[in-house]
DNA sequence: CAAATATAATTGATATATCAATATTATTCA
DNA sequence: TGAATAATATTGATATATCAATTATATTTG
């Protein structure tokens, strides 16, 4: 009865802790005056760390269904973040390549998101942090066997 | 560099972990041939939990927008899972009531739900869930205020 | 080489998240 | 009481998640 009701409590909890985060963080975002979602952010930072992945590999990195994934960039070539020319070896693929613009956008938002996640962790120290850690990786492990 | 480093981490396993979860425990429902979604589930669980909430009680419970609430509520409707009939005392409010095949539906799906958590949270004892429960409400806490 | 298979990406349909605007009914208070 | 305000819920628009089907191109293999 009480372990049961822990083990509710404890995904709630997950839950809520990553839409108060993200809820969080993206207000900020808008306070900052920058116009762009978390999850568009997200590619783009990708992007930027790694400049010639596909589409697919993007999407693997940032736990993304590929359909949202090519959503997105449509997005974000439109709003001029993003080029994408084809491909010269494979035809399937395209090349993503950030712009001036984005590249400035990136850096800065880099002091936002470094506040936002410092705020987030506020009181927790790096032991705790790790163990937290080490309990997420369980739960990833256990949920993809 | 270490901490930002692990910074970045901690939310990225973060996200990595509930959509994880998530995927799981909706496979497994689609397995065991529930033809209904977690977030539908939540919903029929918080009304068979405190039966005469307002639909803006159970957002607030369940963490959603009002708006998702509403269509949420409308399928479940479609569905024959749920009857909204007009408050008695006050015309803005809906009295909604599961159905018979709702009950059912959620005595069915219990075991699996249970079996779902339980894997999810395999190798983790008391102790740490509850180390781990405490901060997620830091978090929870450092990004409301 | 040609057919079968695999890979990269898109598209359509449905569900949910979020924000803003709106409609309706209740409550408050001047 | 009547006007202002608050509460409840819906609707529309846009973004993202997920699944299935499709298109186009590459690669493998008989």
């Amino acid at each position: 009865m009480e372990a049961e009701n822990l083990k509710e409590i404890l995904f709630y909890s997950l839950e809520k802790s990553i839409k108060t985060y993200r809820q969080f963080a993206q207000r900020q975002l808008v306070e900052n005056g920058f116009n762009i979602t978390i999850d568009q952010w997200l590619v783009l930072k990708a992007l930027s760390d790694g400049p010639h992945q596909t589409q697919h590999q993007i999407a693997e990195l940032v736990f993304k269904d590929y359909a949202s994934v090519t959503r997105i960039i449509e997005l974000l070539v439109e709003k001029q973040y993003l080029v994408r020319t084809i491909h010269a070896n494979d035809r399937r693929r395209f090349n993503l390549t950030l712009t001036e613009n984005a590249v400035r956008l990136l850096e800065a938002m880099q002091p936002v998101i470094e506040k936002n996640r410092s705020t987030a962790l506020k009181g927790i120290n790096e032991q705790h942090a790790s163990q937290f850690q080490h309990i997420l990786n369980l739960i990833i492990n256990n949920c993809q066997s």
